[in-house]
DNA sequence: CGATTAAAGGACTAAGAAGTCTTTTGATAT
DNA sequence: ATATCAAAAGACTTCTTAGTCCTTTAATCG
């Protein structure tokens, strides 16, 4: 990914969050319930989402972790932003400073729409739009598990994603 | 960057070579003066690119690193391969391992044009582009540097950089 | 030959990211 | 009040990346 894990999990998890629910607070342990982000770590990052303002946490019974706002007003470049600093996708390909619009190298002329088109991706995804996603995949899932098991079609799609 | 440091190292590395010459062995004293190149490190990554059949190197005296094969045939994809693997680009969004094309989730089909863009932009960008960009960027600046001193206009360079 | 040159290789140290564990804080229900 | 619950906070360990330094190897020139 062109992510750090940190911003991975932290995107995981909130798709996570979203696909439960996006006003109730969701419990850290339920949330991590049948994934693989580790808790302990994720509650870091949570903790980190929750002092930006993406997130916010209540203590004892009843509490959790809930959206700070409405996940169609949370972007995934704000998640990104959150973690990795607004400089992340940054700077011109072959790495030089004084490279700018007023200034540009050919390269720069080249990759800026490159790197315009992922930031439009990551500035028009919501985390509405994750959670809806997870919640279409895991279906999509359940419903093959529910299927008799037909390794062809299964293998097939390992050697697709082997691929990908 | 969307690379790690090793990979912006040897993109660099690559241009500088590149620019200077595609032919000749370039001593890697020469290559990093005048740049903020570590050159310790970047003898390690060059190192690397050697065994990968991007580079090649000869000791002693007329000695130096050269590119293997002609810098149009070098593709800055085949370096991110070289030093981060294959799968760098792989996987979907939301980190899901059982993501793909016959099994996709919503966010996939939305997510893989951005990075099929991205792919082919480092699969049609080569060493040789580089180098060209590389040239054409130092000459602007040596242009820059011997106009009479312009304080304004450098420090608009400057906020131009901080919003790019 | 042997002196010199420059990369290769190995052994490190430093810093940051990732991950775990324990204690503290604050909220809620009885 | 106090027992309980769940996140916050802090102190760690581990692993990877980045970076430095020193010795070895191989090539070339005199």
């Amino acid at each position: 990914m062109i992510f750090t894990t940190t911003t991975e999990y932290a995107i995981r998890g909130l798709a996570e969050l979203a696909s439960r629910s996006e006003t109730e607070p969701v419990l850290l342990a339920d949330l991590v319930a049948g994934t693989d982000l580790p808790r302990e770590f994720l509650a870091k990052v949570f903790q980190r989402l929750v002092k930006a303002g993406i997130l916010h946490s209540a203590k004892g019974r009843g509490g959790g972790f809930s959206l700070a706002r409405p996940g169609s007003e949370i972007a995934v470049m704000d998640i990104v932003v959150a973690l990795e600093g607004q400089q992340h996708f940054g700077g011109c390909v072959l790495g030089l400073d004084k490279c700018s619009d007023t200034m540009p190298c050919p390269q720069h002329d080249h990759y800026k729409p490159v790197r315009q088109r992922l930031r439009e991706y990551l500035a028009s995804t919501t985390v509405s739009d994750l959670g809806v996603a997870l919640r279409e995949k895991k279906r999509l899932i359940a419903k093959q598990n529910a299927e008799p098991a037909d390794d062809a079609d299964r293998t097939q799609t390992r050697a697709a994603i082997a691929k990908e």
